[in-house]
DNA sequence: TCTGGGGTCCTAAGCCTA
DNA sequence: TCTGTAGGCTTAGGACCC
C-alpha cells in the first residue's frame, strides 16, 4: 500500500456517473491489504486498530488498519513509535505466503478480464481494458465488476481508479480509498489534478517536496505553470521533464504485462550493530545463498555484484564490481561480496545492515559459463543445483553451508525466515 | 522518533575508446 | 603522434516507490 494514501479523500465518487470514454486504464489497489487478509482469519479484530509489521527490535509497520491510521499510524513507521501512538493496537507478524496466496487469486480475476495486467506489487496492478469493452462493457462497469468479484471471492475490498493514463488512474484510486471507485474523465484531468498537493505526484517524495516548497509550489496547478527549464534546473533534466508532463496529465507509458527483473537482492538489519568481520562474512554468505537461489529459480544470471553496508549512524555506502561473465552461483556472489566488503575498509566499523544484490540481469541460458575466481565451476554449479532440488523437496534450510549450520554467537541477525541455510 | 526489505531510476564523476 | 571531444561503461550515491 502506498505511503501517499495519507493524501486521499475517502469515499465513493458522488454525483452522476462520470464519462469514461477513452478511460481504458484501471488501477486496482487492495485496501489495507495485509491487514484485510489477516482479518479473514481473525474476524474478531474487525473494527479494532490492527498493525501488521516486524516485531523485532527494529521492525517497522508494513500495514495498518484504517482504525489504526486514525491514531497517526502509517506504513514504514518504526514499530516502537506506532505502539506509542496506538497502544491498544493488535500487532500481527507479516505472513508473506498468506498474502501471496490471496494476491494470486485476485490477479486471476484481473486476468479473466484482460491479459494486459501489470502488477506493481502484491496488492495493486494496472489493467488495460480497451480490448475487453466489447465483451464486458464500459471501463467503469468493468471496474465495478472487478470490485464485486474481489469482494465476493476473497472477502476483501479494493479501490479502483479509471482514467486514460496510468498516472491519473493511480491517483484516482488513491483518492477514492477505501472501497471506492473514481473515474477521471478525459476532459476533466486538469480539474482533477491541479488542486492536488505536489506530493501527490509520482516521483515527489520528501526531498523533492522540500525543493518545490522552497520555490513556493504547493499544488500541481502551480507546478504546471512553471517553465520546463526552471523545473529542470532545480530538479534535474529527467525529473523536471517528468513532473512537468505529469502536472498536465501526460503519461505515455503503456500497461506492460511482462517487465523483466533488473536486479535481485537481499538485505538484513541486525538486532544490534555488529563490528565482528566474521559475523559480517557469515551474513554475506547467507545473503549470497538467498540471492543465488532466487536467481536460479528465476532463470536469471547477473554480471554486477554489489554490497550495501549501513553503519550505526545510518550512513550507507554501496560497493559494486562487474564480473567478466554473468553468474547465478552463490559461491561467486559470496566471494565477490566479501572482497567488496574488505575493500570498503569497514572491517572494524559497527554495521546495522548488510545487503547483497546482483544487477545487469539476463536469461541464464544465454549467459556464457562462469569460469571466474579460480573455482572448479562445474563442481559448484552442480552442488548448488543439487541444493535447489533438495530445497524444492524438503524446503529451504534442509541443506546449508557448514558456516551457517550453528547459529553465530548470538550476535547474528534476527532469525525468522525459512530461507536460512 | 529512529528509521525493514524489495526494488527502479536518475545523476554525476571517472575512465576508456574511437 | 598529439589533442580535443563525444559517447559508453562502471561505480557510487540518492530519491523514490510499494
Amino acid at each position: 500500500m502506498s505511503r501517499k494514501q495519507q493524501l486521499h479523500r475517502p469515499g465513493p465518487q458522488p454525483g452522476p456517473p462520470a464519462d469514461d470514454t477513452g478511460c481504458a486504464i484501471l488501477h486496482v489497489d487492495m485496501d489495507a491489504f495485509y491487514v484485510s487478509v489477516e482479518l479473514l482469519e481473525r474476524p474478531d479484530l474487525r473494527g479494532r486498530p490492527v498493525i501488521v509489521g516486524g516485531a523485532g527490535a527494529r521492525g517497522v509497520v508494513s500495514a495498518a488498519s484504517y482504525e489504526a491510521r486514525t491514531f497517526g499510524v502509517h506504513s514504514a513507521m518504526p514499530m516502537s513509535r506506532a505502539r506509542r501512538l496506538c497502544p491498544a493496537a493488535v500487532v500481527l507478524p507479516v505472513s508473506p505466503e498468506k498474502y501471496a496466496r490471496v494476491s494470486a487469486a485476485v490477479f486471476e480475476i484481473f486476468r479473466s478480464v484482460t491479459p494486459l495486467v501489470e502488477p506493481l506489487s502484491l496488492d495493486e496492478a494496472f489493467l488495460d481494458v480497451a480490448g475487453a469493452v466489447r465483451r464486458l462493457g464500459r471501463p467503469a462497469h468493468i471496474a465495478r465488476m472487478i470490485r464485486e468479484q474481489v469482494h465476493a471471492q476473497q472477502g476483501i475490498t479494493c479501490s479502483v481508479g479509471v482514467a486514460g493514463t496510468k498516472f491519473v488512474a493511480k491517483l484516482a484510486s488513491t483518492r477514492c480509498k477505501p472501497d471506492g471507485l473514481l473515474v477521471v474523465p478525459a476532459d476533466g484531468v486538469e480539474d482533477f489534478l491541479h488542486p492536488l498537493p505536489v506530493a501527490a505526484l509520482w516521483g515527489v517524495g520528501e526531498r523533492t517536496e522540500q525543493t518545490l516548497t522552497r520555490l513556493g509550489l504547493r499544488t500541481v496547478g502551480q507546478l504546471a505553470q512553471v517553465p520546463l527549464a526552471t523545473l529542470q534546473r532545480e530538479l534535474g533534466t529527467a525529473s523536471g521533464a517528468h513532473l512537468h508532463e505529469l502536472s498536465w496529465g501526460r503519461d505515455p507509458r503503456r500497461v506492460e504485462p511482462h517487465t523483466p527483473d533488473k536486479s535481485i537482492g537481499a538485505e538484513e538489519t541486525f538486532d544490534t550493530d555488529i563490528d565482528d568481520p566474521e559475523v559480517i562474512r557469515r551474513e554475506l554468505l547467507r545473503l549470497a545463498e538467498r540471492v543465488g537461489a532466487r536467481l536460479r529459480a528465476s532463470g536469471n544470471a547477473g554480471r554486477t555484484v554489489s554490497v550495501k553496508l549501513r553503519m550505526a549512524d545510518f550512513k550507507t555506502i554501496t560497493r559494486a564490481r562487474t564480473l567478466r561473465e554473468p553468474t547465478d552461483l552463490a559461491r561467486v556472489i559470496y566471494i565477490t561480496a566479501c572482497e567488496l566488503y574488505e575493500g570498503a575498509g569497514l572491517e572494524r566499523v559497527r554495521l546495522r545492515l548488510v545487503g547483497v544484490r546482483v544487477e545487469n540481469l539476463g536469461p541464464a541460458g544465454e549467459a556464457p559459463r562462469q569460469l571466474a575466481l579460480d573455482e572448479p565451476e562445474t563442481g559448484w554449479r552442480e552442488a548448488e543445483r543439487a541444493i535447489d532440488r533438495v530445497a524444492d523437496r524438503f524446503g529451504r534450510g534442509a541443506v546449508r553451508p557448514a558456516a551457517l549450520v550453528r547459529p553465530a554467537d548470538g550476535r547474528g541477525p534476527r532469525d525468522g525466515g525459512d530461507d536460512r541455510r
